[in-house]
DNA sequence: ACCTGAACACCGTTCAAGT
DNA sequence: ACCTGAACACCGTTCAAGT
């Protein structure tokens, strides 16, 4: 009998998002991972909703960290460790999108964002839009991303690899949106 | 007795996205609406996933036909076409993520973006990147506009009012994001 | 303090049976 | 051709009851 507290769903949440999607995240198939009845999940979170805000948070967290783990960050590192966080945990993206963005380490990558746009020359009444696009493009780059490694892997199409179109790296690809985005950046802000 | 097809499906199901939302778009939910039992749903559409694309896919067309029923239709009219048709029903970007764009329809605008990427010099192996940027860009503002008009209704907060930050115009705001990605755009394939 | 059995109110989907 | 009753295999969550 392992003690069951917190950090120990978590980790059960994680494995199963890890190995069988978030399809597949009952507090059931926590419970059982854990040697233990749903019921008993109960009495250490709140709930299912309680469970996605910590997992989001964690990340948030665990970027935060990395981020400042170098001298001046700025916000090409903060979207890098962004996505290296995601990619960590299946699925992280569609978690992000169904919880609210009020948890602790969550609200300061936000004001990261934000305060580095405005000292970028982002109007302030724009800085929430241009944090939003930031946020989003991150977001939806690795759901992408593990979308289509799930794909790709099932439906294996060898014609794929004959194809002329030689599709960028992600890495490349990740980096060519976030140039285009500072770029984009920079421009509004000399006209502004 | 109303007859009940496809047509009758849709239109029900709309109704309840835009009265309740997704989280209340159950089967038995448009089975009620109808005065129909869940399972006769299923002699008229394949399961609650093609119901999904449907909604996609019809929106993807009124998209398509209102974006062409100009001289010369450019990506700022795509997006401003695109983020009207999502605003009339509630929770669509949610749908769009929810389901695969190979729906007839959903191509046809991927590949209006990918040629208008590439016309304005967007090299061809970023162009995907491109397009999904913006494709994501849309979505998520949509998304964004609807969560917080739904938060904003059900918490109503005077403070807000008297508050001396001053939001901008949703539509000035998507506008400054789209002016930013284009301005990015053309940076990018200067350089390139 | 921590866990469970049992239940409640739901899901999506199938299929034999009805008309 | 079209609809339904009944069932299957699930959900998240609650709560009295157990230890």
């Amino acid at each position: 009998m392992m003690k069951i507290d917190q950090q120990a769903i978590l980790k059960a949440a994680t494995e199963i998002l890890n190995t069988k999607g978030i399809a597949a995240l009952s507090m059931r198939a926590i419970a059982a991972n854990l040697d233990v009845k749903a019921a008993s999940l109960y009495f250490h979170i709140k709930n299912k909703n309680d469970l996605f805000e910590q997992i989001s948070e964690g990340i948030s967290q665990r970027v935060f960290e990395k981020l400042n783990r170098v001298d001046e960050p700025d916000l090409q590192r903060l979207m890098d460790v962004f996505r290296a966080e995601l990619k960590r945990i299946q699925d992280s993206p569609q978690i992000f999108s169904n919880t609210a963005p009020f948890t602790p380490y969550r609200t300061r990558l936000i004001q990261f964002s934000l305060d580095h746009l405005q000292q970028l020359g982002v109007p302030q009444q724009f800085t929430a839009t241009a944090g939003n696009l930031l946020n989003n493009y991150v977001l939806s780059f690795v759901s992408d991303e593990q979308y289509f490694s799930r794909v790709d892997s099932s439906t294996f199409d060898e014609s794929q690899f004959k194809s002329p179109i030689n599709m960028a790296d992600p890495d490349d690809s990740f980096q060519y949106g976030l140039n285009l985005i500072f770029a984009g950046i920079r421009v509004q802000s000399k006209n502004g």
